[in-house]
DNA sequence: GGTTTTCTGTTGCGTTTGTAACCATATCTC
DNA sequence: GAGATATGGTTACAAACGCAACAGAAAACC
């Protein structure tokens, strides 16, 4: 079972959970130069911001799915971004404990003046790939989480 | 400079960082399982454990730099794991300021009861991997790495 | 149709986390 | 060798976080 290319001393540096971590919290760290220094939004309003721009209006629990954010984050994220007046809120008809945001066009502004910010520094970053090294990447990102999900049901 | 396989839309759903820190999250949790329900270790105590494990006795310094933490959260973390006696500090003769920290027996007895429990977690996730896909994506990890300290040189 | 269960969204509270200030020592500079 | 500067490590304070508890509304149940 566990044969193979898996490490059979335990070392820090070749440790999935923790390189995945390191090297996220690096991007973190960089990209927050682009929506947090310059515009002091943090991760939880940027991912809505996106979602938002991305989809149109949602009510917060979609986006509660979309981001992988907890309940509470987004609501307190909705709050902050509310009272800022980068989203709306109003009541949804079907349903009205649900409210139906969307970004106001202060939002959408903010959204059309970081997105190409973003996407040039995902293109730089993604400038250390080789052809299809990013999709392979990517690839197996979605490997590692579906087999994490799969783990998860067999001993919850 | 930015064509190829880099999108040209802004999507959650494929923008590294987002897949990254998701991805990340997600081990840590299942991980929790080995070493927080079970023995109450935070991710700092965890990675100062393994760390010593594996190189022995080492000044704090070094260890906020083999494990990427905080120079707070590693003394945090150690005063936690000192009071349990899982850490025992001793001076350091040439620099009065250090502190030398090793693992206590009680440690590495800890370390050996859940290391290879980490490592068949881990097998397991890689075996969603098909031969050589780790490697692979270590490697693809360590590029992302270098091309972000490459960038954070040229606009700090 | 009334009761129970489930769901959306917010709030309260304790814990964790990072930033800044802080000692004490070591190193560098002249 | 005295002052300035940098470094290892801890402490203090504030912000962020998640869990639990909650109110209100919808669905399900009988």
């Amino acid at each position: 079972m566990s044969a193979d290319s898996t490490q059979d001393k335990l070392s820090l540096q070749s440790f999935l959970p923790y390189r995945c971590t390191r090297l996220a919290q690096s991007m973190s760290v960089a990209l927050s130069r682009i929506y947090t220094s310059e515009v002091g939004l943090s991760v939880a309003d940027w991912r809505i911001i996106v979602t938002l721009a991305e989809h149109g209006e949602l009510t917060g629990r979609t986006l509660t799915e979309r981001t992988t954010m907890d309940k509470v984050r987004v609501s307190r994220a909705l709050a902050s971004l509310e009272q800022r007046s980068l989203v709306r809120r109003r009541p949804c008809e079907q349903d009205s404990r649900a409210a139906l945001v969307a970004l106001t066009e202060a939002g959408l502004a903010l959204y059309r003046e970081l997105a190409p910010q973003a996407l040039a520094w995902e293109a730089d970053l993604s400038s250390a790939f080789s052809a299809g090294e990013r999709d392979t990447f990517l690839n197996l990102l979605d490997k590692l989480e579906t087999q994490l999900a799969k783990l998860g049901k067999t001993a919850p």
